[in-house]
DNA sequence: AATGGAGGCAACCGCACAGCG
DNA sequence: ACGCTGTGCGGTTGCCTCCAT
């Protein structure tokens, strides 16, 4: 971008009722989408993403303000044990809950709380995301991206030739051992897609959230589907 | 009443990925 | 194949409020 256009400095900060009114006003006359150009076509200051955010964070119809019920902590400690720090994943299984919410509401009144071993996993600095990616996933509910013609694999993990010493893998390896549900174990590494596992793992973190199998959601025996 | 530390939370930042031209 | 744009995500920052002193 030899020429770059002068931008006109972009707000930042807390917004104000009177943005929120109008960025609401705008999305429900134009719908989501085309965030960078919101901004302009509104007459917000607004960077696209700020926008995006305030949008889907606290101006999005259903979304559920106010202090986390007991249910719902006990369901957010549950589903980090199972999925680590995957928010909006787990944001995905709290109607009305966005991923920002809930990984505040993690850092500041559950992590704490939980024993060491149990806290947020901290990304190592010398191995972040780029060179090991958590596979991306849909929340259920999600609005987002018609996903994926490949279900949330990186091009590397597509092409088949990826080794599966992923870190994730691993994870999920442990984690499936470190509890006693009836999930059977994969003795040979394997390719986890969860898109394509989401029907099986929609079951066992309903199960392993509710502590019950009793109508049967999750049922022993079953194997995730062969890739 | 003043102030400083802690906690809570909204928002920003940087990166990855998909889609499109 | 490549670059650009739009979007999603997780980590982090910084402001605001509360409370103890």
């Amino acid at each position: 971008m030899g020429t770059k256009e002068v931008m006109p400095q972009l707000k930042k900060g807390l917004w104000k009722p009177e943005e929120d009114l109008i960025l609401k006003k705008y999305v429900e006359t134009y719908g989501e989408g085309k965030w960078a150009t919101v901004s302009h076509r509104a007459g917000l200051m607004r960077g696209g993403k700020s926008c995006r955010l305030r949008w889907k964070n606290y101006l999005r119809p259903n979304i559920k303000l106010g202090g986390m019920s007991e249910d719902e902590k006990d369901l957010i400690i549950r589903l980090h044990k199972l999925l680590g720090n995957r928010w909006s994943l787990i944001a995905g299984r709290l109607p009305g809950r966005t991923d920002n919410e809930v990984k505040n509401y993690w850092n500041t009144h559950l992590n704490k709380k939980c024993p060491r071993g149990e806290r947020t996993r901290r990304i190592d600095p010398n191995n972040n995301r780029n060179k090991t990616p958590l596979p991306r996933s849909e929340p259920i509910h999600s609005e987002n991206k018609k996903n994926s013609s490949n279900g949330g694999l990186t091009k590397e993990e597509d092409n088949g030739s990826t080794t599966v010493s992923h870190s994730w893998i691993e994870d999920m390896k442990s984690f499936f051992s470190d509890i006693k549900s009836p999930l059977p174990m994969y003795s040979e590494p394997f390719f986890y897609n969860d898109e394509i596992l989401m029907p099986m793992m929609d079951n066992y973190v309903l199960f392993e959230a509710f502590g019950t199998n009793e109508d049967q959601t999750f049922q022993e025996g079953m194997l995730p589907p062969r890739l």
